[in-house]
RNA sequence: GCCGGGAUGGUGGAAUAGGUAGACACGCAAGACUUAAAAUCUUGUGGGAGCAAUCCCGUGCGGGUUCGAUUCCCGCUCCUGGUACCA
């Protein structure tokens, strides 16, 4: 008797597959290709649990699926090995982080290979290995010798600018720079010395050192990026985060803003991740102009979207942070208006965002002209305003902006209407209404008002169309020891490059994880941190990349990994190309997608790779929310009560391990074994059982709802696991794990190992023809399966698969005609039983290298159709007709039926409907 | 506040060029097998009324379009993800 035996089956194939290289991936240009992605994880100490590797099993199933459909496919997996947890782990113990992130990612690893997937493990990377890293440091090296011109509209080599600068300065070139860059001609270029020259030259090159408000973390020693930012406190470890001005390298991603914007058009994502991308990027299209200081030389530029508005603005406000509102405060207002500005200036990012009721803001004592009709208008501090964005200074319109109006309304400033329309719920925006009160431009409507504005504005040369990105540039650096060095050294106090030859420039020792006495990032502590080149010995860059630069160009590694000569062989990257399917979670929209698109873009521009955006098709899979079990404990005692009946008493609840609890039925004897204060527990039951009582929570240790893919393995194997996490719903969609219906996929699988034996469990399979119902069941299958496949609805595959070996064991079915396709489906979701039956059926090769069945139309084609009748919409009656009957003769068979006779009374109907092969619908 | 996603039996979910709501699975109930339990198998299972045939109600709520609405339109409620004074 041969039982379903997973273990062993399980263990055999992925032996197998080792051993065979099944899943070796080559270029092979006589094949095409593709090229199926999951974002690669970080290797926490935990391990994975359940939630993992939900998004990994649906990128195996396509992959597998394209093998079958003859593509080449590449299908890797690595890791993102450098980041913080090693690091504090590292701080607390000593123990070098290499050391641990080691251990974890071998713990991963033998956690992904007991899944089965097609990995072709040959490829692995690891951003925290030199020879990877190696490669981060050079692309970092080609953004500092770049610089963006937008003429060409791409990035181009900084050699290229600096012999512009020799020949003509430049005031000819159109280039992204920072906001403060002089111009200069040529003659003084030639002037200029080393110094002057590096410097003017950081103000272009795409990676720049620039001080910078930056998000700063005491706790954890270091900065942090927006994204990395939630509510004024660290995403991660939940520390207090606020503004520091600091030297920092940044990566001038702001170049690309548009690039960015525009290729979203270009790739195949879901609508709110591109939408969070757009309003990320925010690009506004506007007006920049200049509003002159009354009785001063001093002048304030302003971005307004609202250019039309320009006769309703009754006052301008700065940000407190602005050194020109400081330079504005008149005598009268000095004690007032500075002291706000300090109170503002020290609240907290954290506080000025949670407090977005509160308005406040003084007055400078200065007043601004309106060069369109001469009027003065108060200049104003405000908190409101913010210095990062446009100028750090706004007109105000308040009849017409919501801010406006309640920073108005609260200091009694005039709210004056310039477009046609009702004032009575406050401020409205009337784009595109009627403009009223406006001198040149009364009458006319939005559009045009704008356009004669900006001509005003051209003609007077104070200001101009302008478009606005909200996106800032990224910063680039942390003062952390687990990260990549960059690849950067200082002369009197400016950064050089090291040279190429000199890469992987690795990662020094250090006897602390932590900053130096004097605040220096942890790799001041290390011996000899400097370079040496003929002009002498100098420091080396003390911080670190952020966690963002290795995963940023990782999915062309795999396409290469063991180069050592370049990041990837051009042929290869040119072979695969783009990312056909990347598998993921929605919450790397604007970090990690950022900025993979952005240096892949770079990296296009270079013209080493083909491609301009590297994830062409993404779908992004919905959180494995962790499900709760709880135990009542009577107040008092060690007794337990069951949930049913707990309100007899009074309680406390208690979360308890859900590995000791089965379709939320407490097993007694491990809960008495779990904790020893629980050795002598009590319980009151209900029928019998103790019932626990559940909640959905976040998966965490703390919360004793922790469940690990081994023992789902352990207890079902892993072509369950695999299985179950498909059948648990839609990919895309946030559900709680949940193991009460685990047995029903069991069972499945144990159907289907059924077919292939017989009662005695000897393998039987007969060679005689199907029958047509057989055909059918299989076939109906293939076509479930190629539709789900299209629509990633993988949970309703697994259904039809239950459907079809429901069928197939009902008609008593053995037949290799309908067993060998069945199980070349059935392998992209069980692998290792599919293998198994395969070999069983006699085949020598791995059932990778089968074909996929071909859906034959023909065979689920009926001939008869069984109709509902309804009256007046409700099902009354079915009849079983034949497809070739035309609507007349429908018609009168359905009248001449006896329930459809009963309905209608012996009258006529008033109308009837007959849609063939769907519907009878009879009107009375 | 703004921008997304969602709400269907006791549970996970299925069904949208508008056409038999609840596929598949879990759970539950009854039965078979068993000394017994587990496992397995069979049958039933949206709610209500009825011996039954059958009827009524039913896809978050209120309207609408339609012969027909889970599906389309309008207005709400709740849950959930993102974002946050972006001028």
């Amino acid at each position: 008797m041969v039982e379903y035996n997973f273990r062993e089956i399980e263990q055999k194939w992925q032996a197998f597959w080792k051993e065979n290289e099944t899943f070796k991936a080559e270029v092979d240009p006589n094949r095409p290709k593709f090229y199926s992605l999951d974002m690669f994880p970080y290797p926490s100490g935990a391990g994975l649990h359940v939630g993992h590797p939900l998004g990994y099993i649906a990128s195996d199933i396509v992959s597998r699926f394209k093998l079958l459909k003859g593509f080449n496919v590449l299908h890797p997996m690595g890791y993102d090995s450098f980041g913080l947890p090693a690091e504090q782990y590292a701080i607390q113990t000593g123990q070098h982080p290499a050391i641990t992130t080691e251990q974890n990612i071998t713990r991963y690893t033998e956690q992904l290979k007991n899944i089965g997937f097609a990995f072709d493990w040959d490829r692995e990377v690891r951003t925290s290995d030199p020879a990877y890293y190696k490669w981060t440091q050079w692309i970092f090296m080609q953004l500092f010798n770049s610089y963006y011109d937008l003429n060409a509209d791409k990035a181009l080599s900084i050699d290229a600018l600096i012999s512009h600068f020799e020949k003509e300065g430049n005031t000819s070139v159109k280039a992204v720079c920072d906001d403060d860059t002089p111009t200069f001609t040529a003659s003084d270029w030639d002037t200029f010395s080393e110094r002057e020259k590096q410097e003017m030259l950081l103000k272009y090159r795409l990676t720049f050192l620039a001080e910078t408000t930056v998000n700063w973390c005491a706790a954890l020693g270091t900065v942090l990026s927006n994204d990395e930012v939630k509510d004024g406190f660290s995403e991660r470890g939940g520390h207090p985060v606020e503004r520091k001005m600091m030297m920092q390298w940044s990566m001038r991603i702001t170049a690309y803003a548009d690039r960015l914007l525009q290729g979203l058009e270009k790739v195949d994502w879901s609508e709110p991740i591109k939408e969070m991308q757009r309003n990320w990027i925010g690009k506004s299209i506007g007006t920049e102009m200049v509003f002159q200081v009354k009785n001063s030389d001093k002048s304030i530029k302003v971005f307004t979207t609202r250019v039309d508005t320009i006769y309703g603005v009754t006052y301008l406000a700065l940000a407190p942070e602005s050194e020109l509102a400081a330079s504005l405060i008149t005598e009268d207002q000095r004690a007032i208006a500075e002291s706000y500005i300090e109170v503002a200036k020290n609240r907290s990012e954290r506080e000025r965002m949670s407090d977005v009721k509160t308005i406040s803001g003084a007055f400078t004592g200065s007043y601004a002209i309106n060069p369109f009709n001469g009027e003065e208008i108060q200049i104003w501090v405000a908190d409101y305003v913010l210095a990062g964005y446009g100028t750090g200074a706004v007109m105000a319109v308040p009849a017409h902006d919501e801010r406006d109006y309640n920073f108005a309304k609260h200091f009694g400033l005039e709210i004056r209407q310039v477009i046609d329309g009702s004032m009575e719920n406050g401020s409205f925006p009337g784009k595109g209404g009627l403009i009223i009160n406006s001198g040149f431009i009364t009458g006319l409507y939005m559009k045009e008002a704008m356009e004669k504005c900006i001509e005003f504005l051209e003609i007077k040369g104070i200001g101009k169309g302008k478009i606005q990105f909200r996106m800032r540039d990224a910063i680039f650096t942390r003062q952390r020891y687990w990260g990549e060095p960059l690849p950067v050294y200082f002369k009197d106090g400016l950064p050089y490059l090291i040279e190429e030859k000199d890469l992987p420039l690795v990662l020094p020792e250090v006897d602390k994880y932590l900053p130096t006495e004097d605040g220096e990032p942890p790799l001041g502590r290390a011996k000899d941190w400097t370079y040496k080149t003929a002009d002498g010995e100098f420091p080396l860059e003390m911080s670190t990349m952020p966690g963002w630069a290795g995963s940023s160009w990782y999915f062309f590694r795999y396409m290469d990994p063991n180069n050592d000569s370049v990041f990837a062989d051009k042929a290869k990257t040119d072979y695969w190309g783009a990312v056909d399917l990347y598998i993921g979670g929605s919450e790397h929209a604007t970090g990690h997608l950022l900025y993979s698109r952005f240096w892949t873009k770079f990296l296009y521009d270079l013209g080493v790779v083909s491609i301009d955006e590297p994830f062409q098709k993404m779908i992004n899979q919905g959180m494995i929310q962790g499900r709760s079990n709880f135990v009542y404990r009577i107040k008092g005692t060690n007794t337990f009560i069951s949930h049913g009946i707990r309100d007899q008493y009074e309680t406390s609840a208690i979360h308890v391990d859900v590995n000791i609890v089965n379709n939320d039925q407490l097993n007694l004897d491990k809960f008495k074994a779990w904790r020893p204060d629980l050795a002598d527990a009590e319980f009151i039951l209900e029928n019998g059982k103790y019932v626990c009582g559940s909640e959905v929570e976040k998966m965490s240790k703390s919360k004793y709802n922790v469940v690990n893919p081994d023992d789902i393995i352990e207890r079902y194997g892993a072509d369950t696991l695999r299985l179950y996490e498909m059948f648990l719903g839609p990919l895309e969609q946030f559900k709680p794990w949940n193991t009460n219906g685990i047995d029903g996929v069991f069972k499945f699988l144990r159907k289907l190992w059924n077919l292939y034996h017989n009662t005695t469990g000897e393998f039987a399979v007969s060679n005689e023809p199907a029958s047509k119902e057989e055909i059918k069941a299989l076939h109906k299958a293939i076509k479930k399966l190629e539709d789900d496949m299209a629509n990633f609805s993988f949970n309703t595959s697994v259904s039809s698969f239950m459907i079809c070996v429901n069928e197939l064991t009902a008609l008593k079915s053995n037949k290799r005609e309908i067993l060998e396709p069945l199980a070349i489906l059935v392998s992209p979701y069980a692998p290792h039983i599919a293998e198994e039956l395969w070999a069983l059926l006699g085949h020598t090769t791995s059932i990778t290298t089968s074909v996929f069945p071909e859906f034959k139309e023909e065979y689920l084609v009926e001939s008869n159709f069984e109709y509902p009748v309804m009256i007046n919409g409700k099902l009354r009656a079915k009849l079983n007709l034949s497809l070739s009957l035309a609507v007349p003769e429908i018609e009168k068979a359905a009248l001449a039926d006896a329930n459809v006779q009963k309905w209608l009374e012996g009258e006529a109907p008033k109308k009837v409907i007959i849609v063939p092969g769907k519907i009878v619908n009879l009107v009375v």
